[in-house]
DNA sequence: TTGAAAGCGCTACCAT
DNA sequence: ATGGTAGCGCTTTCAA
């Protein structure tokens, strides 16, 4: 493959000079028919591709929006082994899409529309790998992870004071900063959820099932704890404490030396452990689980261990992620409006990259109780 | 929202040149320990954030592959209005995830495996989408679209000689260029399927369903017919013949003006003209459909004017989305290996950036018959 | 180990 | 309408 050609080759095939060369792509109306039309044939027989490096450059700001996604494939560590296929295999629903496959689908619609592209980086491992990716972009939009660990959420702080940022379901941490941030209510939802629980099957002996470390996990078990006291209930069993180490998505320039030597927190480890051990004979009304996932794998294995849902316990999610759907039993959950919530992080992006206001906004979104057959309010229809 | 302080300000700050903040950087190893701690810490006090453009420029190259994407709201323009919510809902399998979904994610994963980032451009819609895209990237994948109007994919042609590009499912063009191709079998998987349709099920009058324009379908549809022919049959009924305009995905050189006042082409529109123009009275055997997004429309209006599936009529789609294992009934379906695809995609863009060979490898990934309810194989379970 | 300086390719301002 | 040219911010020899 050749050597790409630059603007001052096409300007010497066609004669003329580089600026020219540059009018005539940029602005077709300003440069005589004539020329614009030896200027692009020159382009065309010398396949001509102007760089996007340069031009970022020159005009400083590149029409991109970045996503930090994060690593996938740890995702479904709670699973069994058999839905963890490696490479291809039948579309399995528990494996995809998932929270963030949504959310990403409406940050990448919004941005189709509005005429931007979109960056998607890897799940950083240093904090340069962070103002790497946020070097390349007019905004930078972050999913919770465990990048909290090793100084990469630090980073973070830093750089939103000259690239706009917004954090996906981090609330609960102080809104008092730069950072702009999209989440859903965690609180609505898991009161409605709570009250559905116990007004209306009559549960009283919960346990909540997820890593507290994750803000929006922490947030629901609030709720749901605070909603119990209401109604006079005890808080329910939380068997997984919160990790030792810095907090998942935790942002806050915390000692990070502390977290470095750690060997990368698995939660889903956690959780797979703890499910595991679950005692069948010994169980609550209901396990109200943190997110879908984790519901579809408890149910998963209390079925194997021939516990019945909901017949002998009632097991609720939280997402609303098409597996919560498509799955039997269905489930009982709260949706987040996953693709709004992408939706939004990519206009307030492009709105905060003109503006370029101080002051981080804060958009919480609707969430909805649905109900499914996981805690007997439907019928099972099918195995 | 701060100037974005650049290796000068650090350098200044630090006490240091440029280089050596450069090299603080970018070779650790390479400055002594005091001097890399005070650059970083200038760095951080600063809110420092290389300039991903200053470095592409510098470097030449990228590490970023690009996904040239589509408009995926025209693609459920042949369901039933009810499916096209416009922002948010339940999870909806009919529109997502489907091919172009799973084959992206396919591309993500390994990008992310192999330490690259992803660029997801929109739906081209003038040559110069695609060059400004291309040259963002070290390497472009791309899908069949209707840009193959108005000179768009003309463009590619010029591109690829400076830019590795992949295109997906573009078989049964000429391969000897420039071009990496990667595919489906779609020979053997129509051909399976035809075969289970007439040996098992004596299926011997069968409609075709789907825009010849498109490489895939012409590739499914000539298979078919050969295959019946092979067992003495009549062709099957094609009620859409090739648009008049230019070849879906195509992307000769060809007369660009003849097709630039046209209209945007839209088979997504036929498509459901014909379904909604389908004799109840007449039916074949069986439809067989070009595509999974076909066949559940077809069979959603099939319902909706009282004709039941696999009872009055067999169905049967192509790809193995996820929709055609969850929505009832489930399709007796071809699936397209489409996570493999866009893995193999990556590699190829990967290994090639750096090789530049001048000719274009193809591969062709297996694909694999499916039997589900459509056809009468499985019985229908739920409603 | 660090500094000086020459680009990388494009844009945009100032002339003409 | 077109040309000359000074940067944009970083990397990378080459010297010191």
């Amino acid at each position: 493959m050749a050597r790409r050609p630059t603007v001052y080759d096409v300007a010497k095939l066609a004669g003329v000079s580089t600026a020219t060369v540059s009018f005539a792509f940029r602005r077709p109306d300003e440069v005589r028919d004539s020329t614009r039309e030896a200027v692009l044939q020159a382009a065309r027989e010398l396949g001509y591709v102007p760089s996007g490096a340069a031009r970022g450059l020159a005009r400083g700001g590149t029409g991109v929006l970045g996503l930090q996604s994060f690593d996938l494939l740890t995702e479904s560590d709670i699973l069994s082994p058999e839905a963890q296929h490696p490479n291809d295999g039948p579309p399995d629903p528990r494996v995809f899409p998932l929270y963030v496959d949504e959310v990403q689908r409406g940050f990448e619609l919004e941005c189709r529309q509005r005429g931007r592209s979109v960056h998607i980086s890897n799940d950083p491992r240093t904090p340069q790998d962070v103002t790497d990716h946020a070097g390349r972009v007019d905004g930078l939009a972050v999913f919770p992870s465990r990048a909290g660990l090793s100084g990469v959420a630090g980073v973070l702080e830093s750089v939103v004071r000259t690239v706009p940022i917004v954090l996906f379901s981090m609330g609960g941490v102080s809104a008092d900063d730069a950072f702009h941030r999209v989440q859903a209510d965690n609180d609505g939802g898991a009161r409605a959820l709570i009250a559905h629980l116990v007004d209306h099957h009559d549960a009283r002996r919960l346990t909540f099932l997820g890593d507290l470390a994750a803000p929006d996990y922490q947030e629901r078990f609030t709720a749901i704890t605070d909603e119990l006291a209401t109604r006079g209930l005890a808080p329910p069993a939380a068997p997984l404490t919160t990790s030792p180490h810095t907090a998942t998505g935790d942002h806050t320039a915390t000692d990070d030396t502390a977290s470095e030597g750690l060997p990368a927190a698995n939660d889903a480890a956690d959780i797979a452990a703890i499910i595991t051990d679950i005692s069948v004979t010994d169980l609550p009304d209901a396990f109200v689980c943190a997110s879908d996932q984790i519901a579809i794998a408890l149910i998963e294995q209390l079925t194997r261990r021939g516990v019945s849902v909901p017949a002998d316990v009632i097991v609720t999610g939280f997402d609303g992620i098409l597996a919560s759907r498509v799955l039997h039993p269905t489930l009982t959950t709260v949706r987040q409006p996953m693709a709004d919530m992408g939706r939004t992080a990519a206009r307030i992006l492009i709105e905060e990259a003109e503006k370029r206001s101080g002051s981080g906004r804060t958009v919480i979104l609707p969430t909805a109780l649905v109900l499914g057959e996981s805690c007997g309010c439907e019928s099972i229809t099918a195995a």
